[in-house]
DNA sequence: CGAATTATAAAAAAATTATTAACAAAAAAT
DNA sequence: ATTTTTTGTTAATAATTTTTTTATAATTCG
């Protein structure tokens, strides 16, 4: 399975700090990407998608309070603050503002870290299966796209939520009433309907299905290997 | 943070500007090859791969402008051109064309360098992709143009936007709000609309798109490889 | 077997996206 | 200052995708 690899900017204006987070980052395989003020993370952030901000609070020119400030309703990234030592009041101004943790100088590279993970897996980012693969099948929610021997199928966004929770949950069974609020849908008879249309798309038999799995009475289970 | 070794190619008939030019280079750095005419040069880039061309306008047979209009839909190398002393017409035509910068004979070294510099933080730089090429398709976002065969078609200020966040997150996919955050629209069906006229420039089959795809109640993805 | 449940296909309906053309406002060119 | 070109907006319509319905078949299990 693929290892989503986040990407991560860090904003410093000390060379020293940027280099050294720079350093810990990529040991623990984050791609990592620096900016040296406000402004340059201001053009970073245009055009790539971070997946987190570690953010140096004081900064000559923009500070990070103000970046936050001025960038927030743009920003969908979570981010981690650096604060000088002993400066409660803006921390806690960071963490109003819309900031996801705090930090403050100097610290440990473990806490570091812990704090990144800790993020992460809050967004979801990373706890999750995104592709599998079995006998001559891929699913690749991330492409929203099954593989099957040559032929390959877009799945759409419903049919990406079920598998999604499927492949995340492999032999649990799913009542048309589990299925039914995860998709947003009342109509039992459709979800039948939908249910049969992915066996075309992951089944090498769609009538004699393996993966996909009727529980009579019950539900509907992926059974993967 | 660290300097990238540039390899330039210097394309000049004249032996004094062309060593003396590769001197310039070598002292600042750069990794240099030249060639002695327009027929040496295309001989050269089909092997190997430059960060930069520096190129002279008049030579005897091939002409750099008949070079760069020859190559351009090839080429993603960006273009500095070498013209004589007081041809406007030349310069302004060489930009035209798809060169990047052009620099008027005679010039100071540091001049020369500095033009140099400019142009690989604009390109190379940055971890940012500015020009790629799949299939029979370059999107140059320097020069802001994309060229599809032997079309070439000019990119407005919010396609370029679009192009360089998608480009630089290949197989993610933003939803109308995020294209809406990104170029300061919120009108909703108007993307719609961008995005069929992007797609008449970037698509061989623009009405079967497979590059700028749709993903249905999501939003938009660009699919490279 | 026979009743209940599930499966399937096809058609209809609904929702979303695509496309085009026309227009207005802004920008660029003359 | 006027004209031309470019760009975003809107609206109307078309095309596509997805859900729902309907009708019928197939399966399961007491």
């Amino acid at each position: 399975m693929d290892k989503i690899i986040a990407h991560i900017l860090v904003v410093d204006d000390d060379d020293g700090i940027r280099s050294l987070v720079k350093k810990y980052l990529i040991e623990n395989d984050y791609l990592v990407t620096t900016a040296d003020s406000a402004e340059d993370a201001v053009e970073k952030i245009k055009i790539i998608q971070f997946d987190l901000i570690i953010l140096d609070i004081m900064m000559p020119g923009k500070s990070g309070l103000e970046f936050i400030k001025d960038n927030k309703k743009k920003i969908i990234t979570p981010i981690i603050l650096l604060t000088a030592k002993g400066e409660p009041s803006e921390r806690i101004e960071g963490l109003e503002i819309g900031a996801d943790d705090y930090l403050p100088k100097p610290f440990e590279p473990k806490e570091l870290i812990l704090r990144i993970e800790n993020i992460i897996k809050k967004t979801k980012l990373n706890d999750q299966k995104r592709v599998i693969q079995f006998q001559n099948i891929k699913i690749d929610l991330n492409k929203q796209m099954i593989f099957k021997n040559d032929n390959e199928y877009k799945i759409n966004n419903t049919e990406k939520k079920i598998l999604e929770k499927m492949i995340n949950n492999p032999g649990k069974t799913f009542s048309r009433e589990d299925i039914g609020l995860l998709i947003e849908l009342d109509k039992e008879r459709s979800i039948d309907v939908i249910i049969t249309r992915l066996r075309k798309k992951i089944e090498m038999d769609p009538k004699r299905p393996k993966f996909l799995q009727t529980i009579r009475g019950t539900g509907y289970v992926l059974w993967i290997e």
